[in-house]
DNA sequence: GACGAACTACGAAAGATTTCGTTGACCGTA
DNA sequence: TACGGTCAACGAAATCTTTCGTAGTTCGTC
């Protein structure tokens, strides 16, 4: 009760968030080389970031060792499906459909995922019975 | 040549957008009252936002009248797809059919909904034969 | 022509986001 | 113990976003 639910992450936060869910618990020197490949930020950028991260209760710090590790606080699938709502409401009018119709038009997507994404709504039908 | 592609519209940006998507070409004023059922942000707040929007080319202006009308430049569709696939790059890793995927389990799609994206996967198979 | 309403333009300020330099603490090793 | 490397903390600056007050213009009406 009272705990806010976490804030929508800015572009340069939902950067970091991918790298610990693809690394797990990570210091910041581990999430700055990662992000380093595809960025060009310097150290205490990302350790700023990460600060303010832990403030707005995105992640969580284990400060036990010297070099503090961090971890999302919340899972990505969680997350992606939070950003998916937000844009539903904001670009979409609520609609779920319109905004799947728009992501398969504009994906380009190839025979494998239309597959999956058939078999997925088999599933989803199966489950609803 | 040499024109860039238009930003990624920011929340009250897009706000706006989607009034102007729905009523057609619109003065500050329309813009305004339609957005006063769900925000309450000032006249001047509106405006300005616009006048930014026209720097940014995300709306024209035919400025012909006293009162200014705008039109957006892109349209809804072309603007959502954008919107998507900077979503799909910044939170699903580029790929299409794991957003689709979250969208689908977020969304609490109806069965007419599940029937049309159906329907939907159905089109595309037909034309990409 | 004077008044009031509606409009644009402008500038400033508040808030959020992103950036990074500097400082001081800690740690291992020479 | 001194040195070099690594780290967190802090503050400040740069940029972007959102807000709106004020001033000046135009238009219709009295």
């Amino acid at each position: 009760m009272g705990d806010k639910p976490t804030p929508r992450p800015t572009d340069a936060e939902l950067a970091i968030l991918r790298v610990l869910w693809e690394r797990g618990p990570s210091t910041v020197r581990e999430v700055h080389d990662a992000l380093s490949a595809t960025h060009d930020s310097g150290y205490t950028t990302v350790l700023k970031l990460m600060q303010i991260m832990t403030d707005k209760g995105l992640v969580t710090r284990d400060e036990s060792q010297r070099a503090h590790v961090y971890s999302s606080r919340e899972g990505e699938q969680k997350t992606q499906r939070q950003l998916l709502g937000d844009l539903m409401d904001r670009a979409f009018g609520g609609s779920p459909a319109k905004l799947v119709m728009q992501a398969l038009s504009a994906s380009r997507a190839s025979a494998e995922e239309l597959n999956a994404i058939r078999q997925y709504l088999d599933k989803m039908e199966e489950e609803k019975a």
